[in-house]
DNA sequence: GATGAATGAGGTTTCATTCAT
DNA sequence: GATGAATGAAACCTCATTCAT
């Protein structure tokens, strides 16, 4: 997709698009465990089960493949998001008078499964944001597409909606929920994780719904 | 306090916390510029002027630099957070009737001010949180003395609440107002900073203070 | 002929035949533009449009094509040379009275000639002469076919000749010529190359006719 | 003496230097031995007694290296050229009638004697000659020096030579003298040595000082 | 036969840290 | 105390060659 000359291979034959699921997996694995700057190359193709001549057949470098997990992984939850949003979607579509804190926790509770596939990848994904460019601009682009499904929601109960901004809002709810519900996922509370979301399904409820 | 022998000097002489202070400066200098595995120590002493050997005879490594700099940096926030927070602290202090919208934006103004102060080194502090245990706890530490501002805050006016869990809610203001701050101020918003600020303060105050 | 076992196909359909010829250019293409070291087997065989595979099914390493190239190159050059070569050749066998300068203009003209073919492949032998004695081997004995071209021009005059060690003569003379000229093909030089020219000729007629 | 940013270190302290000069020296060896292509840098490093690091403190690259041994090689030749060559330039000097014939053997016998030096290093440099340009450059500066040196000589007794064209002349006659000298101390030659410079000093004779 | 996937030894290079001066 | 030289493990990457399909 860039315009530098790659010298990765492009597999054409069925074991090479194995072979690469393969190292893709295992890169996976470890930046899950040991976070992108404590793995090498080395141990994902040993983790793999292939030489390191292969690993750089098929990717130029480590960031690359990184890259590649972070897509992939972005493509999971939008899956699970949707499946998991199937039930908001659906009562939107349905009824006229969505049950707005229902609606909201829905919402939450999808945004929390989203988190249940790899709260460690999510976390070194959310750290080099900061340092890599390109895997900001995955991300951004990621993002984007939860966002706009938070909007679309938001769109459709427009009229009993409390803000008027739907745009800021989505941006204002996405970040806020997201980050709250990575927190409880990757960190122990000293707290009870039913109190925080509790508060989080509250904030948004009376943020949108109730008029002030 | 601790038990672990350090051979890391500790500077009596004026001259030698002068050069501490150096490396220091230059240190975090180029963690802001470079991230923490960007920068090297070679770099860091040639930046501070001194010699590596000189570099290691104040610290027993890298990673104490770093946990050093991130205290001193969460120690200018506190202090000017405090001081930004002057405001609202005293309107509640003196005052009955502290107007809630108010107390809010100053806040949120405090929160906005503390991140004035670099953007980049809180940038690669939240990318270390998650590969460094080490870095969580300064990090989880210094985070507990805001959270606890904000409580303080919220106490204060516990009367006028909405909210009836304070330590929750305390949490839930203090991450969701932090982030989207954050994210502001770390990267260019496509949409105009003062909507999402809007939107930021109209969430929090009707979280907190309407009742429906 | 030889004794090693060579896993080395040798071909005899015509297409194999055809497909050895196409990586034997890829190859020589590839060694003028970039030298020995730095082509490498699977550009050889991408440019010539084979497999990697193949190649090594028509050749057991890299250096025997390098060999090879170098054959066909002097089998050219040998070819060019006797063709440039004819009239000096001619005008000895005819008459008597060659004319010394002529024949001198000649030499020198058929030698310059043969470096036309390609003076960065003939660069190239002369560095890997020095570090591989398989390709000294056959340059010296490709070279032997020369220096015996030129003995025995100077055999057939030998009765004008201001020389009477031909044998020792014919090296200098050879080496001379091939040196100054290679060096005019190979490099500019910041003086007239027909300045250069006529004093080679002119030291070369002295040397060889001019009794002193 | 680049422009381009270097990171090798410019050594202070007399340890530094004599380091340095270790792995240069050892390089050498290895260049002289086994050729560029066929030396790497752990192996300097360990003929050195030094640790890869330090090979790679001192120098960014196996290249720069090279060039460096080749200056030093250079240096001493011309050193020792300006020795050996001391008689011819005396007797110029002195004497108004130099013997044609003498002045020719003792130059002849100069570039024989450079030649002791190192005759596998001077064979690795004309290999690299043309593989890299700045290998390129270098020699070339360095021969400029021998080639005027051999057209000071001329210079000196033009009254009595038979040639006009004294810079052609110069380097007809250094590449003539070069080569051929080269060729003697790298390869066994088949015929002996003394008949290959009897003809040379001969043809160098004939066409600088007899008129035909 | 042809293909291109896979191998892995071996090369280059970096950098946190130690140590001699 | 300070200096910067030295270390070497470990990372990165390449490419000639073999091998499964």
């Amino acid at each position: 997709m860039g315009t530098r000359t790659s010298k990765a291979r492009t597999p054409v034959q069925e074991r090479a698009i194995h072979t690469r699921d393969r190292i893709l997996r295992a890169a996976r694995a470890l930046f899950e465990e040991k976070g992108y700057h404590g793995t090498n190359s080395k141990e994902i193709a040993a983790r793999a089960g292939v030489a390191v001549g292969s690993f750089y057949s098929y990717f130029d470098e480590k960031k690359p493949v990184f890259l590649e997990v972070i897509r992939q992984y972005y493509r999971e939850i939008a899956e699970k998001t949707l499946q998991e949003g199937e039930p908001v979607a659906a009562s939107l579509k349905v009824g006229k008078k969505a049950d707005p804190k229902k609606t909201i926790r829905e919402l939450v509770r999808a945004l929390y499964e989203a988190h249940t596939l790899s709260p460690s990848l999510h976390r070194e994904i959310t750290a080099m944001i900061y340092s890599d460019p390109e895997v900001e601009a995955v991300s951004a682009q990621e993002e984007r597409g939860v966002r706009e499904l938070i909007l679309g929601v938001l769109s459709s109960v427009s009229e009993t909606l409390a803000v008027s901004d739907l745009e800021a809002a989505a941006r204002v709810v996405h970040r806020s929920a997201e980050e709250i519900i990575h927190r409880l996922r990757m960190f122990r509370s000293d707290i009870d994780e039913g109190r925080i979301l509790r508060e989080l399904e509250d904030m948004l409820y009376r943020y949108l719904f109730v008029k002030g």
